[in-house]
DNA sequence: ATATAATGTTAGACAAGACTAACAATGAAG
DNA sequence: CTTCATTGTTAGTCTTGTCTAACATTATAT
């Protein structure tokens, strides 16, 4: 059993292994927000474990074990972003925060109820894929609104950013998971693009935001 | 915000206290399985931090306050068990376990939603009271069958212990809360009844089960 | 009323998980 | 290919919450 903080940098792992096998102990750092000393260390506590492959000056890389360990970390905290929007009646921008919490419940049980409730579901409120029991997990082929081109029809299917903030923006622009876009024109200075919502408005989005809004071409 | 061991600290102080205000060290390190110059040393932060009055060699004593953070952390766990028992249909026996993680989430919000799902309940599923957001709670005149004497007839009202074992040697029985109950007889030596259950069957039941059934007069 | 048991306190150690300061290795740029 | 910024490592410290060993006080029992 692994402890809060261990899991944490589990999450942390996969996150930033998802572009790229390895993750350096700097990106590390910087994403949990702990001093690289510390996470030097417990890259080594990791080695022990066999979570991860360390070797001096190089980069980490989670194992096969590693990365199954991740995997049910992530499961936990989908489920219950999941099981707090379908049956506790919570918007999708107030989950993140109280399923980082949540995720670290020592209760098997407990997130096999959350799953037969929701009907073993395949997707959390953020369009993001819900690792199964043995840390598998759907592919999908999204891609950031920030790579089409201008005429292109997508639909929004998940975001990449669950923070309150982001997730308030959305929000204020009425624009949800599903929603239909074509992109009417792309600012080549600063990445920003001109982007018509479907029966909605007609919405300007900086290149930070067309980065998080992850969609598929019709 | 307190810690989750301060929090458990706090929780076992109340629960000693209903019993006579005072707690003394010796009572808390055994309820909390925890030596006593730890138990010391976290009585002397508490009475910095104006949850207890302390005294060298007298027992402790919570203040208003302490009571009132010890009450919202019982409120947190038996709203949860009554969740987890009323809406994500789990047992009476499986429940404290999980409440034991659950209730040192943090997240006013979370612990709100789940008493308006549940129509802000008085009592959990073991008959014990809820403190209500303020720290009041509901009192209630239960005794424990062991005060009963040879042809009282009582109902079920509550249990005294939410342990996974006491709560399954009711199940075997089918006893459930809101049974009505007859001493049919009391072994003066050794503290055992008979009662009958009515509707089902005539069990002989030792003291120490005995003490952990609350039950109100007929 | 004093010996002894029970309870409470002090002092010092340890583990987990964080930090800073200082040093070492790697890599990018002239 | 050497210089300097970036990245990684080592060493030592801190806090929280635990422990044991030893000592102090209070309560109990003859």
């Amino acid at each position: 059993m692994y402890s809060v903080v261990e899991e944490n940098y589990l999450k942390a792992l996969l996150s930033l292994s998802s572009t790229g096998e390895e993750v350096s102990i700097n990106e590390l750092s910087k994403r949990l927000e702990i001093k690289m000393p510390t996470v030097n260390s417990m890259m080594k506590r990791f080695a022990e474990k066999e979570l991860i492959t360390y070797e001096s000056y190089k980069p980490v890389k989670l194992t096969a074990k590693g990365k199954k360990e991740a995997a049910m970390v992530v499961r936990k905290h989908r489920l219950t972003e999941m099981f707090l929007v379908e049956k506790m009646d919570f918007n999708w921008e107030e989950v993140h925060e109280i399923a980082e919490q949540i995720e670290h419940i020592k209760s098997p049980l407990f997130f096999e109820k959350m799953d037969a409730l929701l009907g073993h579901p395949q997707f959390d409120p953020h369009g993001s894929p819900i690792p199964d029991k043995h840390g598998n997990v759907v592919e999908t082929a999204y891609l950031p609104l920030s790579k089409c081109e201008v005429q292109d029809q997508v639909v929004l299917k998940a975001v990449s950013d669950s923070s309150e903030g982001f997730l308030r923006f959305l929000n204020a622009r009425t624009i949800l998971l599903g929603d239909q876009l074509r992109v009417l024109g792309k600012e080549n200075f600063d990445g920003s693009m001109q982007v018509e919502v479907y029966g909605k408005a007609t919405e300007t989005f900086s290149q930070l935001i067309c980065d998080k809004l992850m969609v598929e071409k019709i």
